[in-house]
DNA sequence: ATTATATTACGAACATAATCGTATCTCGTG
DNA sequence: CACGAGATACGATTATGTTCGTAATATAAT
């Protein structure tokens, strides 16, 4: 059940191509770069090399019957987002989620943000 | 207002200095460390190293006034906390508070927590 | 086939983190 | 005042992350 990451915490770089990766899809080294340009100067063969990286710790997987290999990220951003939360739990406050879910309540919360929530609790209550 | 720190994120191991010094307030570098050694071996001039780096960097301040100088958080844990989830936000969530909130919500949450969390709601909400 | 172009592979260079050994300093005690 | 215990300072080493230049390879065009 769930848990497919081997436990490897994806890098600031990393993490950066993975939010392209789930926003464009499937796509090849070029079309990543970019992507990525749009927002940040960063050389071709250092989007590749990063890319390459997380295969080998298989963040991404790869298509390689063309000959420009086409990447895809090898877990949902759903799944990284829950890895990543759990991880800051851990290392900043103490293992509590609901500590965590208050600090950031008390960041920055529109109203529909506020019903949005609420009505996530009540699911969650009815659920159990 | 608000604020304090100059925009630098504590690294792993001064993370994990920083919940001690939260968790006994100001302490001697032995303090610290015989804190750290009851859950991981670490050498003593490393816990050493890692309090100096982290004066240079503002992370803690420190009282040279005794032979063995006693340090102590520069920004309270709250500060602390906040900062790291901002950044979470920032680089995982394309900056929705809620987004984060609704998936650490799924982690796990008891019922205590939810109830804790509804009381939370309704005081944000009439607080505008 | 030869050449031009696009792509991957490789490895070096640099930056930051983490760890620790050794040198130096400070102070209380004999 | 000399000495030893305990403290800080400094620098070297190792590991990891980031960046990119250059070489090798594959494909397409002429």
């Amino acid at each position: 059940m769930a848990h497919d990451n081997n436990g490897v915490k994806p890098t600031e770089a990393e993490l950066t191509l993975l939010n392209i990766l789930w926003q464009i899809g499937p796509a090849t080294v070029r079309q990543v770069h970019e992507t990525v340009s749009q927002t940040q100067r960063t050389g071709y063969t250092t989007v590749l090399k990063i890319l390459q990286i997380m295969h080998e710790k298989s963040l991404v997987i790869r298509d390689e019957s063309n000959r420009a290999h086409v990447y895809a990220a090898a877990n949902s951003e759903m799944q990284t987002q829950s890895s990543l939360i759990r991880d800051l739990i851990t290392r900043a406050f103490g293992g509590s989620t609901s500590k965590l879910v208050m600090r950031a309540l008390n960041e920055s919360t529109s109203k529909e943000d506020i019903a949005d929530i609420r009505k996530l609790l009540n699911d969650l209550e009815k659920q159990e």
